[in-house]
DNA sequence: ATGTAAGTACGAAAGATTTCGTTGACACTA
DNA sequence: TAGTGTCAACGAAATCTTTCGTACTTACAT
């Protein structure tokens, strides 16, 4: 096993595969496979085999009490979009979250009512309260 | 040569010389070298060869004029962070940014300071001030 | 001239990630 | 019980990325 744990980012392949996850709670790899297969192609051994290797690095858990296996994501989406903005931040912007929010909003414009809810979140952070009310995942 | 252009970032070894190349501007594979031999080991023909494969990915601009060739960025990093930026956004947070961004505040905090000048950002925007002013490239 | 230092070029190995094909197990049905 | 469909498990190929070693060139100082 390499260095998992610290410095690794889940791979595009894995990503794809957490978002169903996240999306649908316990899956089968049939039903990963067919949310997938939606937007692009991909054996379903290949979605398969990389569920296996993700069970294997631990970024998924694994019931086998069944014929079809069902796996959930072990990982909450919050904490691993979380780890994915600081390793940006890392490598891109200087470790900075602050410049890379700044870039992020000079060079995409999100809506009025999402500047608004950014806005929100803003003042609730300056008033102290530790917002962890956590803004989109409701 | 692959789908360069679309849906494709600098991959990890890239950022880092594309950092120096920022940093530094034009550079020589020495100087790049140097800056990045003070954090990790990496022999001078490694980084030799990467900022060869980027001269063909069209990720660097080559001056052969002087026996050390010197390098360049090609695209600005404001650009290219928008660009991993808006790669990001869709990979984890369902294409929006807004989404991103919130997380990002909420996940970690900036200082104080940050935050003001990220208010004052959000603040531009909605005066409509089409605020390309950028935040922290200065 | 000869040696030495600093370059470029490049093939090939080493790693990591992704895809594909095959096999064997199990369940359900006719 | 034979046949069909679905599943897990791999091994192995195909890519992509990164690292390393070697060869060749050029400048410059003995």
């Amino acid at each position: 096993m390499t260095k998992r744990g610290l410095h690794s980012r889940p791979t595009d392949a894995e990503l794809e595969i957490l978002n169903v996850l996240w999306a649908r709670g316990a899956s089968t790899v049939r039903e990963v496979h067919d949310v997938l297969g939606a937007r692009k192609e991909m054996l379903y051994t290949t979605v398969l085999k990389l569920m296996q290797i993700m069970t294997e690095k631990n970024l998924v858990e694994r019931d086998e009490s069944q014929r079809a296996h069902l796996y959930v994501a072990r990982a909450a989406r919050d904490v691993t979009q979380g780890q994915l903005l600081a390793d940006l931040a890392e490598r891109a912007f200087e470790g900075s979250a602050a410049k890379l929010v700044m870039r992020a909003l000079s060079s995409k414009q999100a809506s009025a009512e999402e500047m608004g809810e950014i806005r929100a979140l803003l003042d609730a952070f300056e008033r102290g309260e530790d917002a962890a009310g956590e803004g989109g995942t409701k």
